[in-house]
DNA sequence: CCCTGATTCGC
DNA sequence: GCGAATCAGG
């Protein structure tokens, strides 16, 4: 592969919205993150702020929620899954087979029954979101005492997005276990996440 | 360990 | 010009 315009465009663009190299790396295709760069410092565009001759202002302010706000009744879809990196428009990536789970991106549903709700973007829908078995809730007692807890710009790929806590206080982590299969959580947090429909149906009384 | 970008240097 | 290897950091 080489360095066609519509590449380079690409590049240009990506790396101004603030794409890793890795990631644009990745959307081109047969480069490395590397290769990526070397061609970024090639081109003269290393800093993304767009000031001239300009400093370092804001390190890792990117990632930080939108707001404490406490007013707006929605949970929080996602804790900001990969590393610490300001946007995420549209990165295509794999859709992620979710069955026929519940919902495909519970956050901070159960678990937090009397703790406010952070603030995020959408996820109205909450269909059945309540009625866990008690073995997934025991597990999941069991392994939030073992919980790595973990920052926000801790998490990858392959660890536990799992929130613990109040996200207005101190008193807030994410599991962090090593989460498996493309899986967002843990074992015992997928268990209370992803709930198969026929759980509530026999639950019911 | 995962990740980031920065630099070097043989090609 | 290119990018793997390496470095420096989180």
């Amino acid at each position: 592969m080489s360095w066609t315009d519509e590449r380079v465009e690409t590049l240009k663009r990506m790396w101004s919205e603030g794409q890793s190299a890795s990631q644009i790396a990745k959307e081109l295709g047969g480069v490395t993150r590397n290769a990526v760069i070397g061609k970024v410092h090639r081109l003269g565009l290393s800093n993304r702020v767009g000031g001239a001759g300009g400093k370092e202002d804001e390190e890792e302010v990117a990632v930080e929620a939108p707001a404490p706000r406490v007013e707006t009744p929605r949970p929080a879809p996602e804790p900001a899954p990969r590393a610490a990196e300001p946007p995420r428009p549209a990165p295509p990536e794999r859709p992620a087979p979710q069955p026929a789970a519940a919902a495909p991106a519970p956050s901070a549903p159960i678990p937090l029954r009397k703790a406010i709700v952070p603030a995020g973007q959408p996820l109205p829908p909450q269909p059945s979101a309540n009625e866990i078995s008690p073995e997934a809730l025991a597990s999941v007692r069991e392994v939030e005492k073992r919980a790595r807890k973990l920052t926000l710009m801790e998490l990858t790929e392959r660890t536990c997005k799992w929130p613990i806590g109040d996200p207005a206080t101190e008193d807030f982590w994410f599991c962090g276990l090593p989460s498996q299969a493309g899986k967002p959580y843990c074992d015992a947090h997928v268990g209370v996440a992803f709930q198969p429909m026929s759980a509530r149906r026999d639950r019911r009384r």
